[in-house]
RNA sequence: UGGGAAAUCGUCUAACGGUAGGACAACAGACUCUGACUCUGUUUAUCUAGGUUCGAAUCCUAGUUUCCCAGCCA
């Protein structure tokens, strides 16, 4: 196992685990993904999920799935579903499904205990006089006149807190730290507030919350988290996180987490270490839950698993593979610089995958009728086609061929540029499976529009024939117009058409960026076996790029594809 | 003007006083019944200035730039 992988291989993360374990500090080590149900998983945490999950089993140990669900004004059950659901999709399995809630009772016994230590007292501050009283970045803030009540009055008040005697926001529990630090996190930060809100787990017993720092880090030690992860804003945080885990000190104090043994609950208390890493931002898009929530909430976009959206959910739909999605974190590595990465990497991750594991369709997206000439109008064949180029365990399947064809309207031009490989006037291309096709004649309307090529099929050049061996330059796809089945295909393009649309110094904002054309919606035809895909079934259209069978939308009567990626193209490149 | 953190190819990321490496992208070519895939090759980087050292991306000093922090949010 892992002990022995190459610390180069390692991130700095891996290495810290690596350490541990060889040092026998740890003997197994434990994670937790730890997310707010308050809106949706986006791809940025994807990348911590990777990290926690992956490190867990990557060195035999486990991972809980714990919701941080400390603030009822924000959350809801709906979201809890959707990150169950979305982590399971990518691919995980947490040890244990917790909630900070679980842990209420806890966590009040344990502020209790800071009271009767001294280093915790109940403030009548207001929010606005607690602002005063902080002081600014540069300089210190002043205690507040409530700082040094009796641990009794104190001890008093908390309890009367608890049992719902004052009204919202009247009072405070802060932790007694350092008004004068330089980190402001420690100026006696608030660690329980009075919220008569109904709460998603536990109704209405509670009419005090803590708060994420005191709630976050004793979570951790109760479950016996070992490496405790999260992003580079909560390094300031992590002072107040061990002063906390410290000053509980649960691990002496087995009675502050009786209640979870009494109801059942593996506890095995540990001093978590706090260790921060970069977020994964990506360009032409927006990462934060607060912008996602308005995109959803004022219908920019169609909810939060538009294909167009960044959230787990929204690129699923828009037909992301979560092993391209893994792959993509793992090939970006884990470290402490901010970083941007291009969002052609995630797409070039996701064809990677697609490319391994998608069969391969036949489907026209902008059709154009091609008549063969010399075949009889009646004609008709089943063709058999192998659906993966490298790979026959996939099989094969029947391809219907008549006379009467839809290409691409890409695929022929009457004035070809050069280097133009397809169709065009008097010239040869092969079409996939059958053979090499000249084109002899083209039909315009009165515009001047193409509106159809009739042409002959070298009946020499048969697939399977020696004569099919004959050189051309090109091959395109094709429907057979008989057998066609009209599809829906719906184009996607990035949301955003500025590189970052969180930037807002120019006085715009990430709204004003909304690319109008990220998605265009065509009607296309596919072959008879595309059609009848199951919904998100992933294939591969010849020559057009990755498509999904629409998870929604998606039925054998009413075909609607979303395209996932396109391919590489070259040839576009060069024009 | 306080506290915390980070600066390496275009992008992401290695190096842990001893040859600046990899991936992706780009470019060139080969192959091709997908202008895909695959294969081959090429280009490109240590924030600046000093210092220590036989030797510095790494250690020291000074500076520069960027990010985070003043919720009873997480």
């Amino acid at each position: 196992m892992s002990t022995e992988t190459p610390a180069s291989q390692l991130h700095f993360i891996g290495q810290i685990v690596r350490d541990d374990l060889a040092s026998g500090k740890h003997r197994v080590i434990h994670t937790r993904f730890p997310p707010e149900p308050n809106g949706y998983l986006h791809i940025g945490h994807a990348k911590s999920i990777c990290l926690n999950f992956g490190l867990a089993a990557e060195f035999a140990g486990t991972c809980n799935l714990r919701f941080d669900d400390t603030n009822p004004s924000k959350e809801d059950v709906e979201f809890v579903e959707a990150i169950k659901r979305d982590v399971t999709w990518l691919g995980f399995q947490w040890a244990e499904l917790r909630h900070a809630s679980d842990y209420f009772e806890v966590f009040y016994r344990s502020a209790l205990k800071l009271i009767r230590d001294g280093v915790a007292y109940v403030d009548d501050l207001s929010a606005e006089e607690m602002r005063e009283y902080r002081g600014t970045l540069t300089e210190p803030g002043r205690n507040s006149p409530y700082r040094d009540r009796s641990v009794e009055e104190n001890l008093d008040l908390f309890q009367r807190m608890r049992a719902g005697e004052f009204a919202d926001g009247s009072k405070t529990l802060r932790a007694k730290i350092d008004m004068s630090s330089g980190n402001i996190n420690l100026r006696d930060p608030a660690i329980y507030r009075i919220r008569k809100v109904h709460h998603q787990n536990t109704g209405d017993a509670w009419p005090i919350y803590p708060m994420y720092d005191y709630a976050h880090c004793l979570s951790d030690a109760l479950e016996g988290i070992t490496h405790s992860l999260c992003t580079l804003e909560f390094e300031d945080h992590r002072p107040l996180y061990d002063w906390c885990v410290d000053h509980v000190d649960l691990i002496n104090h087995p009675d502050l987490w009786q209640p979870l043994v009494d109801a059942g609950l593996p506890t095995a208390p540990s001093k978590p270490r706090q260790i921060e890493f970069s977020r994964g931002n990506i360009n032409y898009t927006v990462m934060s839950k607060r912008k996602l929530l308005t995109l959803v909430s004022e219908n920019l976009v169609d909810g939060w698993d538009d294909p167009r959206m960044p959230t787990v959910a929204g690129v699923r739909r828009r037909g992301f593979t979560a092993a391209g999605i893994r792959l993509f974190w793992e090939r970006i590595g884990v470290s402490k610089q901010n970083s941007i990465i291009d969002m052609g990497v995630l797409e070039g991750c996701v064809r990677e995958d697609l490319d391994a594991v998608a069969p391969r369709r036949l489907a026209v997206i902008d059709p154009l009728k091609l008549v063969i000439t010399n075949l009889d109008a009646a004609h008709h064949e089943e063709l058999t086609f192998p659906n993966h180029p490298k790979d026959e365990s996939f099989g094969t399947r029947v391809v219907p061929f008549s006379p009467e064809l839809w290409i691409e309207r890409d695929d022929f031009a009457e004035v070809p540029p050069k280097g133009f490989h397809r169709l065009k006037p008097e010239g040869e291309v092969r079409l996939r499976g059958v053979g090499i096709v000249r084109c002899d004649e083209v039909i315009k309307d009165a515009e001047d529009n193409v509106t159809e090529l009739r042409g002959t099929l070298d009946l020499d050049s048969r697939t399977g024939m020696p004569g099919s061996e004959r050189k051309v330059k090109g091959t395109i796809h094709w429907v057979s117009a008989r057998h066609a089945v009209p599809a829906e295909v719906r184009l996607y393009d990035r949301l955003f058409d500025v590189i970052d649309p969180d930037d807002d110094s120019d006085g715009k904002t990430y709204k004003d960026h909304l690319n109008p054309n990220s998605r265009r919606v065509v009607q296309g035809y596919v072959e008879p076996v595309a059609a009848s895909a199951q919904p998100e079934d992933r294939m591969q259209f010849e020559r057009l790029g990755y498509f999904v069978a629409d998870i929604a939308d998606h039925t054998a009567d009413r075909p609607i594809f979303n395209r996932v990626v396109t391919l590489r193209d070259s040839w576009a490149k060069q024009q």
